[in-house]
RNA sequence: GGUGGCGUAGCCAAGUGGUAAGGCAAUGGUUUGCAAAACCAUCAUGCAUCGGUUCAAAUCCGAUCGCCACCUCCA
């Protein structure tokens, strides 16, 4: 299996730390709020790479942290924490609502087919390894104390993990970004101390004082605690390397002079092809259930997804969403006409397909060979979507489900009433008649097909 | 100003030196009472623009234009 590697830049062969097992970490969300579609993306990515790295043989031990504290309204560790910002905004309990949004970010999940990770782990379930870690830095003399709390002093250690081609050159001109409390902008917040005379709904003691950790600082200590100190496979979004990621890569590796993580694989950004903005100060988000309320199918969302190479960006627009949808529904009216129980893998095709995911999750071509065998008219239709079927624990389009077999409708008496008299209707060549029966049929949900073998029905 | 990236048909999107994948839409046809669905066929001498390198360029180089992201909240 090949993947690319954020850290040379270039597609590389993967092959696991141990044996067959890979470790793997996703940076999960900050639960302040609800995750837009663009959030969205990156675990869809994550979940990708977890079902290829399956396909290709290898047992994934995958680990998922949720922030619930620390994520500063500014990387540069001058602003606010989002979880408090967000609660007090609410005027909400903080435990209470980052409980919320972690359940209906897993809603989500569950509805795109993310599988669930192994592990999934809160970052104020974890304030112990935290302040442990910054004791660590603090015994090799990494650190130092200001009145906002304690830094990580970025010029006395070198990582081994070379990510700062990504690094933010702060431009002393133009930057509007001061160090503050810092001695230099590169230095990043280990613990924050709680606002004097203020109490925050989430704080701790520490050595220190009292206060909270800083963002970086739970990744770090999750990721060691549940797949050690070097493990496989570090995930996130394409904006985390320059901040988020280089951080992680410093303090990690300079508790335990060990390379972190092996690799690092990030994904591309979801933009909008039309004017409209995403970003959550901007109120212009859109969420998954947002495109539900449309009528679509959260898997035609991920069909959309697939349909683009993870790392590349990828313009959402609802005409491309509708795409996305007929050509999902095509290839489940494909499979609803099959019989899997008579249908073979077919390996010339199965075999071009892995071909593809394991180049660097190439799902756009494995797509492309999913349609290819699709129309292939030499080959039997069973084994076709046999074949289909086997490519989808891969790609997670459920389409399991629409075999046939598997969807057999309900439909209601009233329905199939209907159905009867257009069809008595027909017989007698009153068009007219049966036309307008048609209509009610379809004012109760449901297509009519006349098919050579007779007409048939299907949900709209 | 710095950094990373992008510009391929009406839409989404593959394609990093060898002559433009795939899907949607559209058009024509088969079928149908008519539709729909299905099936067949057609659909970029062209890859933002202009130069250059090469036997060969969407791919490499230079310039120009436009767009996005990060450096100020984002995955």
């Amino acid at each position: 299996m090949k993947l690319y590697n954020s850290i040379t830049k270039s597609v590389e062969p993967f092959t696991p730390l141990e044996n067959n097992r890979v470790r793997m970490y996703s940076c999960g969300p900050t639960v302040y709020s609800y995750q837009h579609i663009g959030n969205l993306r990156t675990y869809t990515f994550s979940d990708l790479l977890k079902r290829s790295l399956q396909f290709a043989g290898f047992r994934v031990l995958h680990a998922m942290n949720v922030t619930d504290v620390g994520h500063l309204t500014d990387d540069a560790d001058a602003g606010e924490d989002k979880i408090e910002r967000a609660a007090r905004a609410a005027g909400r309990d903080a435990w209470a609502m980052t409980e919320i949004f972690k359940a209906k970010f897993f809603e989500d999940c569950a509805g795109l087919n993310i599988l669930p990770p192994d592990i999934v782990c809160r970052a104020t379930d974890h304030i112990a390894e935290q302040i442990a870690m910054i004791q660590k830095m603090e015994d090799k003399g990494l650190t130092y104390c200001n009145a906002d709390g304690i830094y990580f002093d970025t010029t006395k250690f070198n990582p081994i993990t070379d990510l700062s081609n990504m690094r933010i050159q702060a431009s002393e001109e133009y930057s509007r970004v001061g160090t503050g409390e810092k001695r230099s902008s590169y230095d990043f917040s280990l613990w924050k101390f709680s606002p004097t005379g203020a109490k925050r709904q989430m704080e701790w003691e520490s050595p220190w004082g009292v206060g909270f950790p800083g963002w970086h600082l739970e990744c770090s200590a999750m990721s060691m605690k549940y797949l050690g100190e070097t493990f496989d496979i570090h995930t996130g979004g394409i904006d985390h390397i320059p901040v988020h990621h280089t951080n992680e890569i410093i303090q990690s590796e300079s508790v335990t002079g060990k390379t972190f993580a092996k690799f690092w694989v990030h994904a591309g950004w979801l933009s909008f092809g039309d004017s409209e903005k995403m970003s959550k100060s901007a109120g212009g988000t859109l969420l998954l259930d947002n495109i539900l309320a449309h009528g679509y199918d959260p898997m035609a969302f991920r069909y959309l997804m697939l349909t683009a190479h993870y790392r590349g960006p990828l313009k959402f627009t609802w005409e491309a969403l509708d795409g996305a949808a007929t050509a999902l529904s095509r290839i489940r009216d494909f499979l609803a006409e099959s019989d899997l129980s008579q249908g073979n893998i077919i390996e010339s095709y199965i075999s071009t397909f892995r071909e593809h995911i394991l180049n660097d999750l190439d799902t756009p071509k494995g797509i492309a060979t999913l349609w290819t065998l699709l129309k292939d008219n030499k080959v039997k239709k069973d084994d076709a979507a046999r074949t289909i079927i086997e490519m989808d624990k891969v790609l997670g389009l459920r389409l399991l489900l629409h075999v046939s077999g598997k969807t057999d409708l309900e439909v209601p008496a009233e329905v199939l009433a209907l159905l009867t008299e257009r069809t008595a209707l027909k017989a007698a060549k009153d068009y007219a008649g049966a036309d307008a029966v048609r209509d009610q049929i379809t004012a109760l949900g449901f297509e009519v097909m006349d098919t050579p073998k007779g007409p048939a029905l299907k949900l709209l």
